[in-house]
DNA sequence: GTCTATAATCAGATAGAC
DNA sequence: GTCTATCTGATTATAGAC
């Protein structure tokens, strides 16, 4: 069965990736935060590794699916930017981007994931540049999708680090500029 | 005096951020790359905070020097491109944001030199801008730098995964944008 | 199947030798 | 001023109790 404490040690983990970054994810620090004993961490995961895997696998497959979904669900844009500008979830991909530097393991599964989810955005983007009459010469979509997603980045990364100059500009002109482009769209 | 032993310290410190990520650099680890005994970390630091900052401090004086002088150079685009596009220093950020995360000193540091770099390279890119007569509704010029800077990020980001489709295509059509733009750059 | 006691390793830091 | 021996505590992981 899939068990509770294990639910538990995978959610304080999450929550101290999130807040304090991956090198505060010990298994002592995640057993203190479940209310747990740090052995526990050890007999639902063998490794540290294992753990990070399971935690990142939770996220990734989430992301993937909403993205396959919010292909036909809105204006595509729109859901590829609300998506991307999830401030958590860049927090997220920051500190397994970090971790994977030193992890050979961890850095195998994300750069997979990384892999496919571009694809899936990058259909998407696609479609939906081609349907505005956007030429690759003007715009190549893997060039706006990759603005798009390092826009999100460096705004989650400036956040964290409590700089936020311009930051509001940048959301509104994009935001404003997403309006004009995607016809079903609708203010947040 | 400046010890050479001191410097030695720093640049094994420099070299194993870049290689393994932060977490690796640890006393012991910093001394064996540098044929030392790691209580000599000690000895020239305080705390390992000291000694990441006074890393951090080494490139980001250099940094900043660069945008400065710069400005007057080349072609302003090209000269921040390139400055933001170099592969080694956008991997030297994300270790020390991803660091910043849990440890406060650092935090302080870090967002200080963020503003003071920023400031610098909008005054740059503002006079670039408005001599090409783009105006403020067109693209606020704190967008194009937003963008450039977490275009750059997500670069070295992706590159250090191992994961590279469509990079070259967007170093190319930047480049040759901001070719178009920029009307005394040359191609390197 | 669930959890605990304990080992083995490695971290940062200090007090003190030369 | 330069470096070392050593302390204290934290971390991952395993062997074994219930």
């Amino acid at each position: 069965m899939d068990s509770k404490t294990r639910a538990q040690l995978l959610d304080a983990a999450e929550l101290l990736l999130l807040e304090e970054g991956y090198a505060a994810v010990t298994s002592r620090r995640i057993a203190a935060r479940a209310g747990l004993k740090p052995q526990l961490v050890h007999y639902y995961f063998r490794t540290m590794d294992d753990l990070f895997l399971e935690v990142f696998r939770r996220r990734a497959e989430v992301n993937v699916a909403r993205v396959e979904e919010g292909i036909a669900t809105g204006g595509p844009l729109q859901v590829l930017w609300q998506l991307n500008a999830d401030l958590e979830g860049a927090r997220f991909n920051i500190e397994f981007v970090a971790l994977a530097n030193h992890r050979k393991a961890i850095r195998n599964e994300i750069a997979r994931y990384a892999e496919r989810f571009r694809a899936a955005q990058l259909v998407a983007i696609t479609a939906a540049l081609d349907s505005l009459g956007v030429t690759n010469d003007q715009l190549p979509p893997i060039v706006a999708l990759l603005m798009m997603t390092g826009l999100t980045q460096i705004l989650a990364l400036e956040d964290a680090l409590g700089v936020t100059a311009g930051h509001d500009t940048t959301r509104a002109f994009v935001e404003q500029m997403i309006g004009r482009l995607d016809p079903n769209s609708v203010d947040t």
